[in-house]
DNA sequence: TTGTAAGCGTTATCAC
DNA sequence: GTGATAACGCTTACAA
């Protein structure tokens, strides 16, 4: 085993100052090209590497940046990882990545862990607790701090920071519309709790399409699930009660799972009734009859945010100004509307 | 903005000395319940918390683990993922995650920055790529510096390292028993090239299946294609050339969508043709119909890497001593196949 | 051209 | 009971 060489090693080594060895190394003027050449050579030998935590305490920069998000087995959030990780790592940081599980708490301690030397900045989308809550505090003295964050997806207006979102509402209402063209007139939602940000954004953008084009907003046809649970039950009963030709989704498990439900009592799709989801994942993609979708562009938004956070984390600028990105989402059609 | 304060600070607010300070705030004995509690009040009120970056630059520990896999945005390196975080993050550990996507380069790259310091130990799944190369220098150095290495899933026996896989052999020979038992004769397998270690494994596994049930292996009911391509007309060609009535396949995206193309030429699933694929992932649970899948159980597999990687890092026994632990898999029965 | 020394924030050893 | 000092590995202003 041969274990990590240091600056003092080769120093030691080669009779010199370990300051000798750093310039050397850094190839500056000041040192003899005899010198320079020795250290270096010796160096390339030994396949010297300086030790990065050295460097960050050094210069009080750790060239990681932390992401917290509120699940990894999420086909979006994975995206989004993948967009910040392409980015950051051209930009030489690392990403490290903590999942809050949808849970206040665990939200709260991996910001803290991280927030003592661990990072340089924050990308973050809020748990479902958290927006529940209502409880920022985390964040503010995160902010407070000096340490950059910014938000993606699940935001809140509670903290001033950067934020990267696609028009919630825009997808839903371009899905809603979509739906409307097509003839559909009895439009149901299947949505989640009020209190995610993006939710309530797709719920206000279906409300929108329906209304502008003289369709009643009636609030049976609005099935609200908590969360992930996929209850059919509730799904079953939503179908039993209410007379739809099309329903939206505000994720793709909604929609798949839907579907099959009303593929199961005999409807046909998209002919009886269309779907639309949200996110373009993989379940979309396969799903049968393939699925209509508003797709987030999730790796798109994880560049961004990991551009802007960079960029201010790097930015001697003490400037307090804050942007909002917000990005236009895409419907992609496939067999679940009719085209 | 209050920056964070350390110890230096608290010293000179206090008038004390930089080691009193820290003792205090360690609850030593050595120093009086009075500068104790005076020292802690004022901690406290200021929030003091250590600087990760001193203290492992202090211990040569940093209690991050490195995590590079070939992709983020698959399900089940996700669920890996999952259960490396959770296991890791009860032990105080963060986890660094990098992914190679799927290229040698990039692994080399991600591997050569965290090791400078940044990880205590590495987790890791082989790229497609390394696996083709069959080059594992960089895992080599890596080892040989003393940070230890657990492999996870795809991996090499050039390599002395712990190890956790599931039994993939297993897997597909439980699978294809399942269908034969179930009087299926005509059993093909899509696969992929046979340089990565899992698809090896399993066409294995099916190959010995049909044989101790005195099947005959028939090379033209396999059909292998290049990783991720999902390449329609190959498997149009397949289903055109091959006289099949199960499908076993190495992933579960294979599945859903040969599924589809079964389907679309009028064949009915389970009844004229059952298909299997691997990964219990969201695809299985939702596909109409819903596929019966080998589960690899990814979160345990994760949960025991860490767990062996943290007790080897945190282990001052300086044995060479590696295991090799391998899950069992679970057969998943839905309705692709005849219950 | 090379070396010394201070400093990043912490801890541990040893002296007072 | 408290504090000075060295050390972790590196950079850099300043001496020599």
């Amino acid at each position: 085993m041969k274990a990590k060489i240091t600056l003092k090693d080769i120093a030691r080594e080669l009779e010199v100052s370990i300051s000798t060895v750093s310039k050397a190394l850094k190839n500056s003027e000041e040192i003899s090209r005899d010198t320079k050449e020795k250290i270096q050579a010796f160096a390339k030998l030994y396949n010297y590497r300086p030790n990065n935590i050295a460097i960050s305490l050094k210069n009080k920069r750790t060239k990681n940046i932390g992401v917290v998000i509120p699940d990894i087995v999420h086909h979006f959030f994975t995206t989004v990882i993948r967009g910040i990780e392409k980015y950051a790592n051209a930009r030489g940081y690392n990403v490290i990545v903590c999942s809050s599980d949808e849970s206040f708490d665990r939200e709260v301690i991996n910001m803290e862990m991280l927030a003592n030397g661990s990072i340089d900045g924050f990308i973050m989308s809020l748990s479902s607790e958290t927006q529940k809550k209502n409880d920022y505090n985390h964040l503010k003295e995160v902010t407070e701090q000096g340490i950059p964050v910014v938000l993606v997806d699940r935001i809140t207006n509670e903290i001033e920071c950067d934020k990267v979102v696609i028009d919630d509402q825009l997808g839903a209402y371009m899905a809603a519309k979509k739906m409307i063209d097509q003839g559909r007139k009895k439009i149901g939602i299947i949505t989640t709790a009020d209190y995610l940000s993006v939710s309530r954004a797709r719920t206000e953008g279906y409300k929108k399409a329906l209304m502008e084009h003289g369709i009643e907003v009636d609030e049976s046809r609005m099935l609200k699930l908590s969360s992930m649970d996929m209850d059919e039950e509730l799904i079953k009963d939503f179908f039993d009660s209410t007379d739809l030709d099309a329903v939206l989704c505000v994720n793709e498990i909604f929609a798949v799972f839907s579907m099959r439900l009303a593929q199961k009592r005999g409807l046909r799709i998209p002919e009886d009734m269309s779907f639309i989801g949200f996110t373009d994942g993989f379940l979309s993609q396969y799903a049968y009859p393939s699925l209509t979708v508003v797709a987030q562009h999730g790796q798109k938004m994880g560049e961004i945010s990991a551009q802007m956070l960079i960029d201010k984390v790097e930015s001697e600028a003490e400037e307090e100004t804050y942007q909002t990105k917000i990005l236009e989402p895409t419907l992609v059609v496939r067999d679940s509307t009719i085209n």
